[in-house]
DNA sequence: ACTCCAATGTAGACAGGAGAAACTTTCGCT
DNA sequence: AGCGAAAGTTTCTCCTGTCTACATTGGAGT
């Protein structure tokens, strides 16, 4: 630890900067292996100094994933939907933003939903994650009040909502979405289907 | 290795053997991080032997995840919908039958989803899974052959098949789906939804 | 202002895993 | 029989996660 001479023995907000440099790591590589002593290195301290602030290496990983999934909801909150006429316009723009999200942090995306398995800090990420969930479901809850959406039990239209939206980004994280077998705008696509399966026919 | 000690010098099958103990440690545990040693150990031979198979650990979870794509696959194709008086007859079966074998092998199914990141490996890989995409692909095509589908563009809506079984496979995994916040039967209404969204109006 | 303690860091040790190298045993062929 | 390569084994190195013992220092209480 001898970088800068004059660092003070104490870093003063290690537990911020352990969780910023996992971030940026995380931003540079695809998958979320790294390794706690590269990033007690990156940030200038022992392999040790991490441990006083976090039990394990688990439990820094679930701190970022639930970091992903705040970062996530507040994307989304932050989406509005400009001129909403059509169901459509209400629901892509939140929807292309969720994809967005995805493929833009494609590491943090996959580890909010790897965390998980581990103990029981999988029920807090679980929380995270469906305040996610809830800004979709506020949508169509309300778009169902306006009587553009069917009456069906909005959960299970929303469940619809979040599996296709969670699907499609997973499958163009992973490369998966390739326009010789799913079409050119396979989310477009995709959005158009759904839009059509949640549409209100009445109207 | 001296548990049985008139075992032969040569295993014989070995490399069948790898895998097939790789694959009851995944069916066993939650999450792949399953070591090679491990592995190694309860196939009975030195921890080195496996690498006479597998150049490194990365090749054989590439191999599990391709023999997971082959067998969802066969799966699929051999899930046939009898009597298929309606779409959601066509095609609820398939979809189900997809779920469950993600519920079943949750391990399985998130190594096949993860283990493309490496290298040039992930081309193949994703063949594979691109193998399991025309299935269902196939499938719908006929749907909208004889008419019961929009005539838009197949892919597409194939995408957003997939997407959305994709996705609700992996919430499933994840334990997302919660019957507080997306009802009893998150799979059935999303199946519903869409349904409504691939069925031709015009009928 | 001074003291002392708890929080925060450091150094070092340990177990265990990935993988490479060098050696050994056997299989399959001639 | 004999030999080359395939398939296993042992051993070694490097690295990681985590624990323990020790060092430093900011700050609360006097």
């Amino acid at each position: 630890m001898q970088d800068a001479p004059n660092r003070p023995y104490h870093h003063g907000d290690l537990r911020r900067a352990v969780i910023e440099t996992a971030l940026d790591m995380l931003a540079e590589e695809k998958g979320w292996q790294f390794t706690l002593r590269e990033v007690a290195r990156r940030a200038g301290v022992s392999h040790a100094a991490p441990y006083k602030h976090f039990p394990d290496k688990a439990a820094l990983l679930a701190e970022l994933a639930m970091i992903g999934f705040d970062r996530l909801r507040e994307t989304l909150s932050a989406t509005k939907s400009e001129a909403p006429k059509t169901l459509h316009d209400e629901i892509a723009p939140i929807s292309r933003a969720y994809v967005a999200f995805g493929t833009d942090n494609p590491a943090l995306y996959r580890l909010m939903f790897s965390a998980g398995e581990e103990k029981a800090e999988g029920v807090h990420l679980n929380q995270r994650a469906l305040a996610v969930f809830d800004v979709a479901l506020e949508i169509l809850r309300r778009g169902q009040a306006a009587g553009s959406i069917r009456k069906r039990p909005i959960e299970g239209q929303a469940a619809a909502w979040w599996g296709l939206i969670h699907g499609m980004t997973m499958l163009a994280i992973d490369g998966l979405l390739v326009p010789e077998k799913v079409g050119s705008a396979p989310l477009d696509a995709a959005l158009g289907t759904l839009v059509e399966g949640l549409a209100n026919p009445a109207t």
